[in-house]
DNA sequence: TTTAGGG
DNA sequence: CCCTAAA
């Protein structure tokens, strides 16, 4: 039985009053104020969030509720682990061996304005190697961040986006009836696993049962639990790997948790081969032969990407089995390409009903982030009026975000601890630690870790709709908040990478441009490759639109209804498909210049030939595809048709028009032939 | 991935 | 601009 899930990582649930434990914190905090300075304190503040919900959901169920008090939740998920830790031959450490296994990157997408502001921003993320910083176009469409690595004189210029990544550890881990262990093979290794990753399990278990694998360890099929997790995507954390507590990035507005928008450039942060090395050590796979897979039940938790796009080619699987159970992992290292570069509107006016479902990172300025929940539904309204711009003091606040996909395969027999202890395993290998796992079914939440699923009903096809994690903080968690210190340190050695994430001063686009490799100097062309990439790529932001544009999609990106923990805890599925869709490109009316460019490309190549055109004309402005080109060429053509009173938008001079219509008169003409007068230099025209 | 077209 | 069938 294959379950997809969606995880939903809600922040809102660092309930602070009630709880001894928030209490606490409080102090904590307070102290650390004292002995850090705010900036260090907001870092505080960030991870103490990290206490919200998860929640399973297939988008069918209605939300449920927790019936329990926080209290009780948080008492009960707390002794339930420790108990269960106390028996384990081996807790939950996280051997970091692999800190590739499982990727994160969290990106924001910000919009930044205010000048006091932009100077922090540069110098913190200066530090941060991970960063990826982007030039400001569209929050909306984002595009291509990947070549604008690290350069915090960007920023300064004009910032608009931030890429924080980071990589968490592996997991490995094994308990009395449930091992698990996470790595990442070669990427032969990977790539010969994908079939079986990617088939269902059932397939999965008949090949173990084959025991192709197995011969090795005959008693393997023997063991009754065996637990499988699979598959790790890659998500998006705002932490970046190395940067210290202080030098946590200001972020004014309202963030939207975006997908990674991976295109042809973005190996800096996501190499794949990079990553297959990273993660290639001490391989298992086939080490331990393989085992069979007794009555499994087959977890397939999604924690989601918004995008619907499936696995790419570099889509990493491993699947790892070790001698007391399966484990499998499959990881993937998602890219966006360009053309399916999708953002997530985090609840933008015409579905702000949803806003439940989406991601929000917020920024609560002069406020606690325990006060501040319920108090500001929408902390982003009118945030530029009242920003003190002498305080660059922002404080995060996480209200939920999403995390790729977790595939977990467990018996049937395993027990509730097991599915807490596998869920809690992969989640923190997500989020660094400190975090424990609650399980809700139907909305209540189930306490006997000793149950098994089958006992508990969650095995059940009716039920499993209903069932849910809860992220709750872990006792271990309170030195790590006491001690942001440490902890920075820790998300430092946890995530990787220097190696993957160099800090590159590489390709920034005040590079200077190459060659064109072109081997036919034109007249003085116009080509758009010479052109800062920057002048095209960036959003339109004419002085008339920038601000109001920022403004809605400020508001567009945020608003978090201030919903209950409890009630935030379970998004629909559908929901957030639905959310999740593509969000449409930015319109960038093409200026006279570049349909001058295009027109003159098309003169000299012809129709047809768009992405010779693009590569050509074009090659430096992101924005535009070949396909935009066609297009171009395109509505070019019937503009340069029909009568001038006809036509809208900026007026494109009446002599290009002509040139468009004599160029695609004589190229339609010309395509049947085409074959035989290949003539490279054909400049057919003039 | 590109091209070609419809929407 | 988007989406996609075809190549």
């Amino acid at each position: 039985m294959v379950l997809e899930k969606r995880l939903e990582y809600g922040f809102n649930g660092y309930k602070v009053p009630p709880t001894p434990r928030a209490a606490r914190s409080v102090r904590r905090r307070c102290l650390f104020k004292s002995k850090a300075g705010n900036r260090q304190l907001r870092a505080f503040d960030l991870l103490a969030t990290v206490a919200g919900k998860i929640l399973l959901d297939t988008g069918r169920s209605p939300p449920s509720v927790d019936t329990s008090s926080g209290r009780e939740q948080q008492e009960v998920v707390v002794t339930s682990v420790e108990k269960e830790e106390k028996n384990e031959a081996e807790p939950f450490e996280e051997k970091s061996s692999d800190p590739d296994c499982y990727e994160r990157n969290f990106l924001f997408t910000e919009l930044v304005s205010e000048a006091p502001n932009l100077k922090i921003c540069s110098n913190e993320l200066a530090c941060a190697q991970n960063d990826v910083i982007s030039r400001p176009t569209s929050g909306i469409t984002t595009s291509d961040c990947s070549e604008k690595v690290g350069s915090a004189d960007q920023l300064v210029d004009d910032d608009c986006k931030l890429r924080l990544g980071i990589s968490s550890p592996t997991v490995d881990f094994e308990s009395s009836d449930c091992r698990v262990s996470a790595k990442c093979g070669s990427e032969d290794e990977g790539r010969k696993q994908i079939d079986n990753a990617s088939a269902n399990n059932k397939n999965l278990t008949i090949r173990n049962r084959n025991g192709m694998h197995s011969s090795g360890h005959p008693e393997a099929w023997d063991r009754k639990p065996s637990a499988l997790i699979s598959s790790v995507d890659s998500v998006k954390f705002p932490f970046c790997s190395n940067h210290t507590p202080g030098s946590l990035p200001v972020i004014r507005d309202c963030k939207k948790l975006v997908t990674r928008d991976d295109d042809e450039k973005s190996s800096e942060l996501n190499d794949p081969s990079t990553g297959n090395k990273a993660c290639r050590p001490p391989s298992r796979v086939g080490d331990h032969g393989t085992r069979k897979l007794l009555a499994s039940k087959h977890f397939k938790v999604t924690l989601d990407l918004k995008d619907d796009e499936h696995y790419n080619a570099d889509t990493e699987r491993c699947n790892y089995l070790n001698r007391k159970g399966n484990f499998k992992c499959e990881r993937s290292m998602r890219d966006y390409p360009f053309k399916k570069r999708k953002l997530y509107d985090c609840s933008s006016g015409s579905n702000s009903d949803e806003g439940i479902d989406s991601d929000g990172i917020c920024v609560v300025e002069n406020g606690t982030n325990e006060g501040e929940r319920d108090s500001s539904p929408t902390p982003l309204r009118g945030e530029h009026a009242s920003f003190p711009s002498g305080n660059p003091q922002v404080k995060l606040k996480i209200k939920s975000f999403r995390v790729p996909e977790l595939f977990i395969d467990i018996p049937e027999t395993a027990t509730v601890g097991c599915l807490k202890r596998t869920v809690m395993k992969a989640v923190n290998g997500l989020l660094g630690g400190g975090i424990c796992v609650g399980v809700l079914l139907q909305g209540k939440k189930i306490r006997d870790d000793n149950k098994t699923l089958l006992q508990t009903g969650i095995s059940l096809d009716n039920k499993v709709d209903t069932l849910g994690f809860t992220l709750e903080p872990s006792i271990t968690q309170a030195p790590i908040q006491s001690c942001p210190e440490d902890r920075s340190r820790q998300f430092v050695h946890d995530s990787q990478p220097r190696a993957r994430y160099p800090p590159t001063p590489s390709i920034t686009h005040n590079a200077v441009q190459q060659g064109n490799g072109d081997t036919t100097p034109d007249l003085p062309g116009i080509s758009f490759k010479n052109f800062k990439e920057s002048d095209y790529d960036s959003a339109p932001s004419p002085p008339d639109m920038s601000l109001q544009k920022t403004a809605t999609e400020t508001k567009a990106l945020v608003p978090i209804p201030a919903t209950k923990p409890d009630a935030l805890a379970v998004v629909p599925l559908r929901t957030l498909k639905r959310s999740e869709s593509a969000q449409r490109r930015i319109r960038r009316p093409f200026t006279v210049a570049e349909v001058e460019a295009l027109v003159q490309a098309v003169e000299k190549l012809g129709t047809g030939r768009w992405r010779d055109v693009k590569l050509r004309a074009f090659e430096n402005a992101k924005h535009r595809t070949y396909v935009d080109l066609k297009d171009k060429w395109k509505t070019l053509v019937h503009t340069a048709r029909i009568s001038p009173q006809q036509r809208r938008g900026e007026p494109v001079p009446q002599e290009l028009l002509d040139r468009v219509l004599t160029a695609h008169a004589y190229w339609s003409q010309q395509q049947p032939r085409q074959h035989f007068k290949s003539q490279p230099n054909t400049c057919l025209l003039l």
